[in-house]
DNA sequence: TTATACACGTGACAC
DNA sequence: TGTGTCACGTGTATA
């Protein structure tokens, strides 16, 4: 610096020309020279631990450090800005899905139902050669009535004189299928649909 | 430096003597000013935009910059694990509630209920005076007719021969009602609660 | 050799 | 007052 022309550096010869006459030779040290190294310590360290946390290392320089740091600092905004929306979308969806009915009394439903001596049951009975008569036992759960009738709907069957019941937990459904494609309905086979039907729901 | 007794220091005035002797006096400038300038320049700036991401700001100072950099990157850590966390907690629960049948089909059973000319609708008549009958007409959706036989339970009626049928979008049920608790049934009363209770599913 | 990155000691400045 | 922070120019090591 002592050999440069700028102002800084006029000062500079100045005032070492002086500490040195002072000092005589070789000894004059900077007043903030332990200051000045554990500044500059505490900065390499700092950087050092803000590598460690960033994931993604393109280079070992300070400066790029402190560049990857801002784009994982960047990346980690909008991941948590996605991760929010997400989040109230989902909650949303889970709003419309429960609608006031929170999920315990379903567990309740299958409890209740234990505790009266009621079982799933499946039932079916021939009336003729293309008619049947089902009844059905399961714990009450949202949504499964309609899943079930849309169920036998999408199997094909026709479903008339349906009575619905429910109490302490179960509901009993009992109704009259029609096949709409085929005439032929085999009791085994309905039953092992039935059952297929309900555990699925 | 050049007044520091160590081994750089002693380099540093051998060379700078000599290159001293080169350039006669006050012309002599180090290969990499520039460089080093540009090197200085690029960090601060990074530690700049870094600052500007950070929204905790404690102090100026380049290592301070740097540390609330390392706690706003580990604040970001633990928010995404959280977030994640929550995320997984609410789709398993979407999972559950849903159970494979998308929310769309309950747009379409609207939609498909208003191509087909089928209204919503609720009629109540008077059989005696302790008993109604009741037929009430609404767009599929998903643990409604459940949710319309515990609210007539919870609200003390009991149903009898209850008929349900559904077809094109909508859902159709006819039933009996009797009052467990009073004996007396108004037909337009029965209609508002009904009218009410379906809204409210 | 050249180019790049770093640590160093220093003066200036702020509080 | 001194204590801490900064930018500066430099020598050196690495590639």
């Amino acid at each position: 610096m002592e050999y440069v022309g700028s102002a800084s550096a006029e000062a500079f010869i100045t005032q070492t020309r002086r500490r040195r006459v002072y000092d005589e030779n070789r000894e004059f040290k900077s007043k903030n020279l332990d200051a000045e190294r554990r500044r500059r310590q505490k900065l390499s360290d700092r950087l050092l631990t803000l590598r460690s946390l960033v994931p993604i290392i393109t280079n070992m320089n300070k400066a790029t450090i402190v560049e990857d740091a801002i784009t994982y600092i960047e990346k980690l905004q909008s991941t948590v800005k996605a991760l929010s929306d997400k989040i109230l979308e989902l909650e949303s969806s889970l709003e419309l899905e429960e609608a006031g009915m929170p999920r315990i009394i379903e567990i309740d439903a299958a409890e209740e139902m234990k505790k009266h001596g009621i079982e799933e049951d499946v039932e079916v009975t021939n009336i003729d050669g293309s008619k049947l008569w089902i009844r059905i036992i399961f714990a009450n759960k949202r949504g499964r009535i309609t899943k079930f009738l849309e169920a036998m709907a999408s199997h094909g069957f026709e479903l008339s004189d349906t009575n619905v019941t429910t109490s302490k937990g179960a509901t009993l459904i009992s109704s009259c299928v029609k096949g709409v494609y085929s005439y032929k309905l085999e009791v085994e086979q309905m039953r092992e649909l039935l059952q297929e039907i309900i555990t699925s729901m």
